[in-house]
DNA sequence: ATGACGGATCTAATCCGA
């Protein structure tokens, strides 16, 4: 038997809800993470979860901006919050899934993008940004440990080949030296694996999200691998496949970010 | 040629994403 879990952007799940449903539909993963969620709790669409299959439900949200969920169809335990920056913003949230192996910690989250200007003195967004990496690595003992996974929107793409173009993208919030680096760090300090490129090598290109921008984003090709799914050195080894789920893109009305989903072995 | 877009909000124009 194998555990498998979605993560996926999904710039408004109340907009989005039938294409959350389709991709249950299709992808059945057992646990799907998602950000930018943009909704309120009081609002939070509970019932379309249920009725495909996802009754186990944890959700932080605000209005507007920002937000995360996690959807299970196995039960969830433990449910928790973190804050970093001293901002109340709903960009973490974790659970403990159950699996044959035993508990299983998941962590979602939705990293700050960083705004235009990569310079911390003269964009706040930017030095939010980076602080809230370097919170996420003085937590590692919080989140590193064990059966666990981390998952989410962390809005950097960390190698040259996470990007359309590693020279034109140097200076562009989400591949700029500081925050590769920062991610780099993060990474390290968790002995995180990265699941995605444990199955695709790094001189191959890899993307997770394309501009809303471009007229023909997938002639034009320019993307940016900016979600990840990273696991701890158990499950790292126990990873079985990994899928990006570009088709996404092209489905009506999309979000421009797709699913990513990984599986693991389960005992 | 990193914007030619798109979502949410105090429905009109503004903020935000990356």
């Amino acid at each position: 038997m194998a555990f498998s879990v979605a993560t996926w952007n999904i710039n408004s799940v109340r907009l989005r809800i039938d294409l959350v449903r389709h991709f249950l539909q299709e992808a059945a993963p057992d646990v799907l993470c998602l950000q930018e969620t943009k909704c309120p709790d009081a609002l939070f669409p509970q019932k379309p979860f249920q009725e495909a299959g996802y009754p186990f439900l944890a959700f932080a949200g605000e209005k507007g901006y920002n937000g995360v969920a996690i959807v299970s169809r196995r039960p969830l335990a433990k449910i928790d919050r973190s804050y970093f920056c001293n901002r109340e913003d709903c960009r973490h949230i974790s659970a403990e899934v159950t699996t044959r192996a035993g508990p299983l910690t998941l962590h979602n989250f939705y990293v700050p993008a960083g705004g235009d200007e990569p310079d911390p003195e003269k964009n706040w967004k930017f030095a939010h940004k980076l602080a809230f990496v370097e919170e996420m690595t003085a937590a590692t003992e919080r989140f590193a440990r064990p059966r666990t996974i981390l998952v989410g929107d962390l809005n950097i793409a960390p190698l040259e080949t996470d990007v359309w173009s590693h020279r034109q993208l140097l200076k562009v919030v989400s591949h700029t030296p500081v925050e590769t680096e920062g991610l780099k760090r993060l990474q390290a300090a968790g002995k995180w694996v990265d699941v995605m490129r444990h199955f695709v090598p790094p001189e191959e290109k890899l993307y997770t999200w394309w501009s809303y921008r471009s007229p023909n984003w997938e002639a034009s090709d320019r993307g940016r691998r900016l979600d990840h799914i990273w696991a701890s050195p158990d499950l790292g080894e126990r990873a079985l496949s990994m899928q990006v789920l570009k088709a996404a893109r092209s489905w009506e009305r999309p979000s421009d970010h797709v699913p990513v989903v990984a599986t693991f072995a389960e005992e």
